[in-house]
DNA sequence: AAGTGGTCTAGACCACTAG
DNA sequence: TAGTGGTCTAGACCACTTT
């Protein structure tokens, strides 16, 4: 080619990738529909496959676009969950045997899988935050309408659950924060942090993360009302499937 | 080459992507380590260049690579800051004339750039949400220890906020909520909204994102103890400065 | 001047999906 | 079977950073 290269525009593939973001964003395609290909590409803007590729990688990694092989690249849906931080642990929840999912997906229908219950070792971080060596720990994934939406690992100290129906599958109705009154030591406080990042391969396998979406980082620690901690629970959800909401007073 | 691909195995660039994940995971190569480029992965594994890069790519996209032009690539940092979700907002922060952003640094260093105040006709979603057609617009920028961090516009009823000193640059000791207690509207309950996405074209630039660093979209609504709608704040914050802490009873 | 990442070409073979 | 995206090779020129 050697086409004068002017130099101070973007590269052809940035352009050929904003001109599509724009037909995306402003709605001329959709939710679904299919974009242009490397092929279509290739021949439209007379380049080479990589660049098309290229151009066709930055809306993927913008998590505007999903590409299914043998098929074709889409535009992609963005349908997600309300999940109310605070609302959901009211203790009109588990207290009236309720399981605190049920606050989440308002009748959307939802199950866990990969359910897995084992006494262990604690790690630094989690023995820190519950002041103990040894832990129970409860991991599932949650699906929503069949698509995995969310990772959850749950940490109790294991001198304090041990015998309890926190060690079983089936924790009876209320759930764990049910039991842990039962104990007596309902949970009164409390505290999550939030941060976002992208995902790594285990993450990426267990939730069919496409490329070009974010994992959100939940750590929610539990404390009685006399400041004990009783649970940390990790989640990494879906950033696709959740809108998080957190309401609270000046 | 024409090796046998046995091809249940991941593909080269995967495996190489994997081996320097690993590697840095553990904890051998450390923030701000450099990785080993393409020519020296061309050379050491025998592969084209496009490989190379493509293994290199996956780190970045990942977040845990930084590339810089002419230099290298790097194991990249994460030193988030701290910001609570409802600490930061009691009465006590803006009513003792503090400004809120104090709540978050903590001493460290930070300034205010790209601010721009203007009234116009509101987006649907904000007249939804203030019940107004005309806003004022407060847009900023923020920066701590010299790199942008967070990108903010808040909305004030037209109407309400007219002549006070929410439309000036200067707002005075407590800031804009302080300003809206003299007006006899004090906020009294927030809510605030979180999601995750990858960041796009404008947002790339002006908070000088790395490749794989996701943004979290926080949009805030102040109430009135009456619970009019007196402001909605939309944020957009670098996901790798930041952990958000949200404090709550059950 | 040498080395690095950024962009691009022109091919190739593969696995997968769809008509 | 034809078309799609996924992987890979073997080159090339460029702008940029470092020495």
């Amino acid at each position: 080619m050697s086409e004068s290269p002017v130099s101070q525009e973007p590269p052809i593939y940035r352009r050929i990738a904003d001109g599509l973001r724009t037909r995306i964003l402003a709605g001329e395609l959709r939710d679904g529909d299919r974009l242009p290909g490397e092929n279509t590409l290739m021949a439209e803007h007379a380049i080479a496959r990589a660049t098309a590729r290229q151009a066709l990688a930055v809306l993927i990694n913008e998590g505007l676009a999903v590409p299914k092989r043998g098929s074709g690249v889409y535009v992609r849906l963005f349908k997600p969950i309300r999940r109310h931080g605070s609302r959901r642990l009211s203790r009109e929840q588990w207290g009236q045997g309720r399981a605190i999912w049920d606050a989440d997906t308002r009748g959307r229908p939802f199950t866990v899988d990969e359910v897995e219950i084992v006494r262990q070792p604690a790690a630094p971080d989690v023995a820190a935050a519950l002041d103990a060596d040894e832990v129970w720990v409860r991991r599932r994934r949650y699906l929503v309408d069949a698509r995995p939406v969310q990772l959850a690992s749950s940490y109790f100290p294991a001198e304090v659950v041990e015998g309890s129906a926190i060690t079983l599958h089936d924790t009876g109705p209320g759930g764990v924060y049910a039991r842990l009154g039962d104990l007596g030591l309902p949970p009164a406080h409390f505290t999550e942090e939030v941060r976002a990042r992208m995902p790594r391969p285990p993450e990426t396998d267990l939730l069919d993360l496409p490329g070009g979406t974010p994992v959100i980082e939940v750590s929610r620690t539990a404390f009685t009302a006399s400041g004990r901690p009783v649970e940390v629970n990790r989640m990494v959800l879906d950033s696709a499937a959740y809108i998080l909401q957190y309401d609270f007073d000046a």
